[in-house]
DNA sequence: CAACTGTATTGACATTTATCGATATAGCTG
DNA sequence: CAGCTATATCGATAAATGTCAATACAGTTG
């Protein structure tokens, strides 16, 4: 009908460059949420701590952790706490262990964010 | 039948801790290549760039990005680089302007990862 | 080709992070 | 309760990161 016809495109007709019509479509604090948990698990050690725990959860003690790797102790528990505060996993004390699993939903909601990208191929299931 | 029914099971029998008799599943240059990758979204701006990207992909040049944010052009530029440096997005030129798109199956790799967590609620969909 | 423009790089600096040794804390056990 | 053990915290230090001003570079345009 009229002649801008593209009034609802996020670029506009006439310019070149800088015309992008559309703003942020996360919070800020949601991003600030998901980029930390995205931070804690985006260290090598952690990631797979995570990946151990996904396996085992609820049977798996802090010196378990430990054995997995060649680091110090006060290491594994910096990153452990790293994870935690994160809210990826949490923690159970059982007698003198203290057993780690992960926290689903926390991770849940990464995986929703990735999903929920446009122009992903879909996920091999 | 014998007494020793656990022997398949992760966990030794008798003792009380540090007896998880599993190794690590990710190889890790694997766990690194992922890990750099969830650092690299692992930051405020950096993600809510790859959501824009994802939402608008070959139509977000560098001067829409800077748009978005009260960063200066150099930090802009760096972040982009850190994702481009993961593999997350990649660049192309036309005339004077960069656009930048998402690298899908980079970002696949990711969720797939995700996905692949054990004892995770299914992801809203 | 000279000026302009969009983007990248460099250099500097403050902050954060990863790591370890030393020490503290909490819970078990004799 | 005294000693032991598993885990957490503290303090220090080197490395990595985020940020900006200044500058360089590449492509366009007069």
């Amino acid at each position: 009908m009229q002649s801008n016809s593209n009034h609802e495109l996020p670029i506009a007709s006439g310019a070149c460059c800088c015309t992008l019509q559309a703003g942020l479509r996360l919070p800020q604090a949601e991003a600030d949420v998901l980029a930390a948990r995205f931070k804690a698990i985006g260290h090598p050690i952690r990631l797979q701590i995570v990946d151990l725990l996904s396996r085992f959860g609820g049977e798996v003690c802090v010196c378990d952790v430990e054995a997995h790797f060649t680091l110090s102790q006060p290491t594994i528990s910096h990153h452990l706490r790293v994870l935690r505060r994160a809210g990826l996993i949490e923690a159970e004390q059982r007698g003198l262990w203290v057993y780690y699993v992960t926290a689903p939903a926390a991770l849940a909601t990464l995986q929703d964010f990735l999903a929920a990208l446009e122009g992903q191929p879909t996920p091999v299931t």
